[in-house]
DNA sequence: GTGGTCTAGACCACA
DNA sequence: GTGGTCTAGACCACG
């Protein structure tokens, strides 16, 4: 499978992990029903303690990307979750303020980077485009 | 002064510190020269050891935000430091993904999301316009 | 290990500890993927304050000469950066004039400093040879 | 008078002041018998505490830099002392090294830092023949 | 008065 | 087991 991790770089390995799954899961790569890597599998390939990769599955579960069958193995969940819950969006704008708080913390103008951010949103909107067709 | 921590976030209080003083100082609330409370005060103040303010301060300092004076006090610096480097734009960058994918998995459209980032830049260029004249 | 601090030296103990760990890295005697003592160990060891071990290694952290995992360990980085920028050249010959205005001080003749220099070089690059070697 | 001190430098006022002066002192700009600027002056002329300013000349009078006359001022001393005392020479030796671990931090190549110091040294054997002239 | 360092000892997150 | 954070309280250097 095509999961990178870096243990140094002082984010939970865990999280990397949940995180590229996410990745995947929100850009297509993933879909519904697929079936992920056993936990042994992965802490295998990754080289990690099986606990580690363990608490990533069980994050995940807890918020509902994965579900996981006894006996089966552990697979992307329906997400039939509409949640955009007042919590999510300010969460999200939360977090466009960090975006920008840290652009002008950089000297970069408010200008440059809307443009960094409609560039890189023209580029998903493409990957998007190319999976729906898959 | 106006600080807000939250002990039970998970995020260490100097780094929530941290990020208020960014905050501030991106928003030209705080301009360069200006004086922070001391540690002592900012202790009192959110009910915390003066050494965690200490760390806070501390750290601020070695990103250049802030410049500390033994015995006379602690000022935001002269950032006269313009620096939009490759590291930086990259983490910029992975930024906006990490914004587009949370997005995504709340299930939001694309657009949607590209206006809520415009609303938002919107609002913070009046905020910077508005503290320009002061 | 073979550390060596003095607490009384006015020199803050966690830069005596950073300085020691600069040396050994600069000798070629602490090689990247090297292994650190823990904090505790190393807290035990100098009888200090684990607190003082875990700031003098964040310190190195910071610097890029160390890289710590948690619940792993420290451990010497793979110091891939070769950065002789301006500023670096610019505190070498700050030290150097430092060092001529001791000598000068002592009523040292330039020469009589140079052959001392000389001297430190050889030996240290008889050394990184003999490293080399292992 | 031809001080720069920077306040936010983390070194002690106190200390930058004295390092001036020996720097001037070594480098044959200030003769014993020179009058420097009383401890007033200094505090006006760098607008800096007067302790502050007296720190400086108390420890460089303790080192026998300066004399002290009451009620005439502050001079360079008569320099007789040729201490190349044992202590001194292992503190020339330890700058030295530190000298060296530095570069090979920087990943400088012993020859390159030896290079560097020779054209140092020759910088410095100039003036100090130039002012012997005067 | 300011910030810097250190100790003692606690609790938590991670592997 | 590892390192990270925080508190409480002490002492020192600087201005």
């Amino acid at each position: 499978m095509w999961f990178k991790i870096n243990p140094a770089s002082g984010i939970p390995i865990y999280l990397q992990i949940g995180q590229q799954i996410k990745t995947a899961v929100a850009s297509g790569a993933l879909q519904p029903g697929d079936q992920l890597p056993s936990v042994r599998e992965l802490a295998l390939e990754l080289t990690i303690n099986p606990n580690t990769a363990a608490k990533a599955y069980q994050e995940l579960e807890r918020e509902g990307i994965i579900t996981t069958i006894r006996g089966k193995g552990t697979f992307i969940a329906n997400q039939e979750t509409p949640l955009n819950s007042k919590a999510n969006l300010e969460l999200l704008n939360h977090n466009i303020d960090r975006l920008i708080i840290d652009a002008l913390n950089m000297r970069l103008d408010l200008q440059e980077l809307k443009e960094l951010i409609d560039k890189r949103l023209t580029d998903w909107q493409k990957n998007l485009n190319r999976e729906g067709q898959t």
